[in-house]
DNA sequence: CTCAACTAGGTTTTT
DNA sequence: CCTAGTTGAG
């Protein structure tokens, strides 16, 4: 018990209170996470439940990953409750029980980008005016349909039948049928199928509520209508459901979340405890009152004050600049000078409100040489190469895959272009089979000119090869082989570009990320995986102890903290964004955002504004955002420092000396992994005969049985395996 | 079929 | 400003 000690009194309370519906309203920096982790420990090591019992569920995995290893850390073993997603915990659930729902138990998960894939082909085929109507448009309305829940089917009931509606209701229609048809699912089908297949099958229902007997959740102020839902069947077994939220930071209602689900808690179950945690144990009195004074403009709260008992601290930096890059050279030069007096760059942060805000920032850090690492913006799996070798990837998992095949069967070129692809899917859709059952035919492909059909082949076999091996191959040699034989790193360093370079280094932190996972879990399958990149965002890769300066939306940072943070940017129309006017209660999100930027702060704030900014190619003047404007003035220091001093001195050189142009190189990590790779796969004899002995890197040193120039056997240790020649991690020995 | 040159349209935030 | 998509010349 004495790990209780640490909490203060209401955090005790909290964690002690383990039967029944639990509200915890916890402010910024109140210690919610660590009440969290100590209330599970307390439940498992004092109250005797089986953590096989507890589920918790978070919005992000890096906010799940933390829970689960602070807890373990406690402990001092592992556990095995489930600490997820709701994402990955639908997902989960939906594995086991995808066929009651008519899916096939290997379903695919699609992101943002191949849905936009989705509804572009399904505006093409139905012909559909392009400018009048944005896949963007047709996935928004689609998207908030399926929270509610409202069918294709009931969208004209609801919405009116004029032609608007009913070109939406065809679309979403013939979306939904697509997804079923490549056996697929989009983000917010995963949450909307678990309710249905809970309440289309009580036996699975019952399954999960036994087992899970004590719910947690996590960040309860940003759960929309179906999380709401999937946690309300989920626990009405038990009735010991612990949520744990702040409605100041709600800010994700554009994106469905629900506020009253945390303001209207107390009605949905019977006799609950409520707990606030008000004490903050991160900011300095002043920034604490920054937040507090902008905060206290919205209307809509639950009453709640936050206090501190740290000292006042630095006063708020604010600061306005030219433009947006002196904005961005006050803020390094401002990096530089704290620095200097023995402090880390990774204390430093740097939260904007949109992404493409981050350019400026690079530019200027990379040129004072201050590391530096964007997170979020475009992810990871949303670049072009990324999505690429990952429909590479997806296809050798799953070659019915059209979309993934579509994408890349002419990446890198290889002489099948649009009017061949077209005559195939035709054709595929004729047959009613997948693209790739079309390619294997061999009438097919010889309906083709000659160099077509041969280039279809080396595509086919390519794939199959890999296809045939993946459960030999680690993933990592997977990925190097499909790059390589693919053609598409050479494509890629034959153009010779700074960009081609990026894309390359691009694809070796990708590689980075595989060897993670397989460190990790050394037999880690293909499809495991495939189901981890999906879900992933790249929040969730965020390091803690890198040496540099993180770049990051508000959003993102939601949930971390630093002791020193940027707020550039405080301009209206940015920030409040303008789009903040449409919605009725937009402003009041907005400031809740502000809110969550400024409490990220323990130790100092700097706020920035430019008087011009260049967006979209055109500059205007600004106006200082209204968030300054109710800003309590007595906590902020001013400007006058800065004012004086013009920060540009002549042509592209900077007041402290950093001339402009000067190039700035990451790191060159990027050249040995690749010459690894070539090395890695030119290992892969394909000279061999019975009698040879050969290395391989997972099944260790094995005897050559037979190779008959394709298909080589070989024992390990008695265990005979078949590997294709040429594109096994073979060594000779 | 590919490449280059041009145009039009779009940007909030994310699992 | 950037990107994706289109068009026209090889």
């Amino acid at each position: 018990m004495e790990y209780l000690n640490k909490l203060n009194k209401e955090q005790r309370a909290a964690a002690m209170y383990t039967e029944g519906p639990l509200l915890i309203l916890a402010g910024a920096g109140s210690g919610k996470t660590s009440t969290m982790t100590h209330r599970i420990v307390y439940m498992t090591e004092e109250k005797g439940i089986d953590p096989y019992n507890i589920l918790a569920v978070t919005f992000t995995n890096k906010a799940a990953k933390e829970m689960k290893d602070r807890v373990e850390t406690l402990i001092g073993h592992g556990l095995n409750s489930w600490i997820l997603t709701f994402h990955s915990a639908c997902l989960r659930i939906l594995r086991s029980h995808a066929e009651v729902l008519g899916y096939g138990r290997d379903f695919a998960v699609y992101d943002p980008t191949d849905q936009k894939t989705m509804i572009k082909n399904i505006i093409k085929e139905l012909g559909i005016d392009a400018k009048r109507y944005t896949p963007s448009y047709f996935l928004g309305i689609i998207s908030k349909c399926k929270e509610k829940p409202i069918t294709a089917e009931e969208y004209t009931n609801v919405y009116g039948d004029d032609i608007k509606a009913k070109t939406v209701a065809q679309v979403y229609g013939m979306y939904e049928r697509a997804l079923k048809k490549n056996n697929a699912m989009d983000f917010d089908d995963l949450l909307l199928n678990t309710v249905r297949l809970f309440k289309k099958d009580e036996t699975v229902l019952l399954k999960y509520q036994n087992r899970f007997r004590y719910i947690m959740v996590d960040e309860y102020q940003d759960t929309n209508r179906m999380q709401y839902m999937f946690i309300k069947m989920l626990a009405e077994a038990h009735n010991n459901i612990c949520v744990v939220g702040d409605d100041d930071q709600c800010i994700y209602q554009w994106r469905g979340a629900d506020i009253r689900n945390i303001l209207e808690f107390e009605k949905d179950f019977k006799d609950v405890k409520v707990v606030k945690l008000e004490q903050n144990y991160r900011s300095t009195s002043n920034i604490l009152g920054a937040a507090h004074s902008v905060i206290s403009n919205n209307r809509s709260r639950k009453s709640k004050k936050l206090w501190t008992d740290q000292d006042a601290g630095n006063k708020i930096v604010y600061y306005r600049a030219e433009d947006e890059r002196d904005e961005a050279y006050f803020i390094a030069s401002e990096i530089n000078r704290m620095k200097s007096s023995d402090r880390k760059y990774n204390d430093f942060a740097i939260l904007y409100r949109t992404n493409s805000q981050s350019r400026t920032f690079e530019e200027a850090l990379s040129r004072r040489e201050i590391p530096y690492r964007v997170l979020g913006g475009l992810r990871y799996y949303d670049r072009k190469e990324i999505k690429d070798i990952t429909c590479y990837l997806r296809l050798v998992q799953n070659k019915a895959d059209d979309l993934a095949l579509i994408r890349i069967i002419n990446e890198p070129k290889r002489g099948i272009g649009g009017k061949t692809l077209e005559k195939l899917r035709t054709l595929a859709a004729v047959r009613q089979e997948s693209i790739f059952n079309t390619l294997m035919d061999r009438e097919v492909i010889s309906s083709f000119s000659s160099k077509i059909s041969s280039n279809i082949e080396s595509f086919t076999e390519l794939i199959n090869s890999y296809s045939s091996e993946k459960e030999n191959l680690r993933i990592s040699d997977i990925y190097d082989g499909l790059l390589v034989k693919s053609g598409y790193l050479k494509a890629l360093e034959e153009q010779n570009t700074l960009e081609a370079e990026s894309r390359i280094e691009n694809l070796m932190e990708f590689k980075s990320v595989i060897y993670n996972y397989e460190d990790e879990d050394p037999n880690i399958t293909l499809p495991e995986f495939m189901e981890r990149i999906a879900l992933l965002a790249e929040v969730d890769n965020h390091d803690a102890g890198e040496n540099a300066v993180v770049l990051m939306t508000m959003h993102s940072a939601k949930g971390l903290e630093f002791p020193f943070v940027f707020m550039p940017g405080m301009e209206d129309g940015l920030f409040p964004g303008w789009r903040a006017f449409d919605r009725e209660d937009g402003l009041e999100e907005e400031r809740r955002l502000c809110y969550v930027g400024i409490t990220r702060a323990k130790e100092r704030l700097w706020l920035t504004s430019a008087e011009r900014r260049t967006l979209y190619g055109k500059t205007d003047y600004t106006r200082e955002s209204q968030f300054l404007r109710e800003l309590d003035k007595s906590l902020i220091e001013g400007d006058a420092i800065f004012e004086k001093k013009k920060r540009d001195v002549g042509q592209g050189v900077f007041s402290d000396g950093i001339t402009e142009g000067s190039s700035f190189k990451p790191f060159d990590q990027l050249k040995y992994a690749r010459q690894q790779m070539k090395k890695n796969l030119e290992d892969s004899s394909d000279d061999l005969s019975a009698g040879d002995m050969v290395s391989h890197p997972k099944f260790g040193e094995g005897k050559v049985l037979s190779c008959d120039g394709k298909i080589v056997q070989i024992s390990f240790d008695g265990d005979v395996k078949k590997l294709a020649v040429g594109f096994a991690p073979l060594k000779k020995l």
